[in-house]
DNA sequence: CCAAAGCATGGACATACATCAACTGCGGAT
DNA sequence: ATCCGCAGTTGATGTATGTCCATGCTTTGG
């Protein structure tokens, strides 16, 4: 038994006329004929008596008629689902963001979308860019946004936000450090731990200013970039990190900057596995990342 | 959009592997592909993320899924359906029947069938055999039983009970009557109406008995055989009707036959629409009625 | 790094589908 | 009463679609 055959049958119910439906369908009347007989012989059953002029469709044919009409509009009905659910943007937003994105970017960003999207709901996993990308090749996420790009054979990442670097520190170290870099040496200095995005960024920066870390008055080195900023806060030294992360401090004046000549830069991607489809509120919120990244 | 392709969906999607599927179905896998490849494309979407080795089902995928599953068994269901409406045997019994058959006929007959059938439903109209006709051919009856076979182009006339009538009185009148046929000019006589089947019946036998009608003693012209009976009981007279009018009378003796010498028979026919199908529960009372009537 | 597993692709074949033309059967009209 | 027209059927024919086989490509596991 085949939709098509249902097709024909409703159509011929309906007009109780075969070349009525012939016409209806844009199909040839011997066609429906065929149809019907192919149907008649699959149910064992006849549903229209041919009475030389007219048919008379049989107590089959009204039990059938409705039940086929049903499953003629589910089966068009499946179609718009698939329509509405991939032109509406809803649903959950499961992430996987590293810490600068994840706490400095991500939420501005998340709510501004969700101004757009209200049916949107955001679930922002903060871990290191290894475990993130892990869980993008095993499908856990979607969508990841990290600081580096490994796994090149199978995620794509597009450019996304850069992060800046600044070396900055509480006013009263700041205010009367001079502009040459051996001046640096002087004030007291904090240290992201080794293996952090940061540090490293600060490292080949250092390099390149000829600056020597080992010369510097380390007092101290802090896993995260928060801790080192309420520790700068506290006045215990000064340090290199996200200007994302001490943007109210500087505006207010509660820390200070100072440039050091260069520009430490920190490229974020958007991470995705290349073969996976993504669902409607992850494009859409891939798309709304770059028109506001770019 | 096709069954076919709902069908291997759900497997693909059930097996989470197109070949698993492609052995499930008894097809090939490169068919597989090829009709998934289709319904991507009729849906305007993915269905499933080609991974290499494995296959990931798609938002899209998850949600149709359910869908296509139920339409597949509503599908089944449909030839469930008639099968168990073909094979059940109820409804409505709506049949159009001759005096005799319908008040001293079907009755009994119904009554057995039900006890076999129980969820079957009597309306036994009684009208003329012209009228009955007439519905049948227009379609208004599935089933008729009648006296006589006209209209033979359309309609299927298969022989049934044979009605025997009889000639038969009160007592008083019988017992002191003799066995010559001269002897029943004496006795009172009821006649039916000029165009009953009965009065046809009873004048060709009189005619082949050489008889004269206008020679007896007529004492009334009714218009039903029940009224006939009621006043041969009342003693109003004697006549001739269908035996099967007055079986208890004449086992309680409280009428009497006499036997004319000849027999006067009345075939009734089961009269059908040739090409129009018997619903079940018509079908089944149709061959009861055979086989009762044989 | 090779082999195996799994989906995609292209060509060959068969069945099924649709069409056309001719036929049958019924009903109404001249 | 015969003919004509409508309606469904039947049979022959071309095309489209479904299906298969062989093969290629990619990933994964040893």
């Amino acid at each position: 038994m085949d939709i098509h055959q249902l097709r024909i049958f409703v159509s011929v119910y309906r007009n109780r006329s075969f070349s009525k439906a012939s016409e209806q369908l844009f199909i040839s009347q011997p066609t429906i004929s065929e149809h019907i007989k192919n149907l008649e012989k699959s149910l064992a059953c006849t549903l229209f008596d041919r009475l030389g002029r007219k048919i008379e469709p049989t107590v089959e044919a009204d039990l059938i008629f409705p039940k086929a009409l049903q499953l003629i509009e589910d089966l068009e009905r499946i179609n718009d689902l698939v329509l509405k659910s991939s032109q509406r943007v809803k649903g959950k937003l499961y992430i996987g963001a590293s810490t600068i994105p994840g706490n400095y970017m991500l939420p501005q960003l998340a709510a501004n979308f969700r101004n757009q999207y209200p049916e949107v709901f955001f679930e922002i996993v903060i871990a290191d860019t290894r475990k993130i990308t892990d869980l993008l090749v095993s499908h856990e996420f979607f969508l990841g946004i990290v600081g580096a790009s490994m796994e090149p054979k199978i995620l794509n990442y597009e450019p996304f936000l850069t992060d800046e670097l600044i070396f900055a520190g509480a006013p009263k170290y700041m205010e009367n450090l001079g502009t040459t870099p051996l001046q640096i040496y002087q004030v007291p200095f904090l240290l992201r731990e080794e293996g952090s995005g940061t540090r490293k960024i600060m490292e080949d920066f250092l390099q390149k200013m000829q600056i020597n870390l080992k010369k510097m008055n380390v007092v101290g080195v802090l896993g995260s970039t928060d801790a080192i900023k309420q520790a700068i806060k506290a006045g215990l030294g000064t340090s290199i990190l996200s200007r994302r992360a001490i943007d109210e401090e500087l505006a207010r004046g509660s820390l200070l900057e100072m440039k050091l000549g260069g520009e430490m830069k920190r490229p974020f991607y958007l991470a995705t596995h290349k073969k996976r489809t993504l669902p409607a509120q992850y494009k859409a919120f891939y798309d709304f990342l770059l028109s506001r990244g770019a």
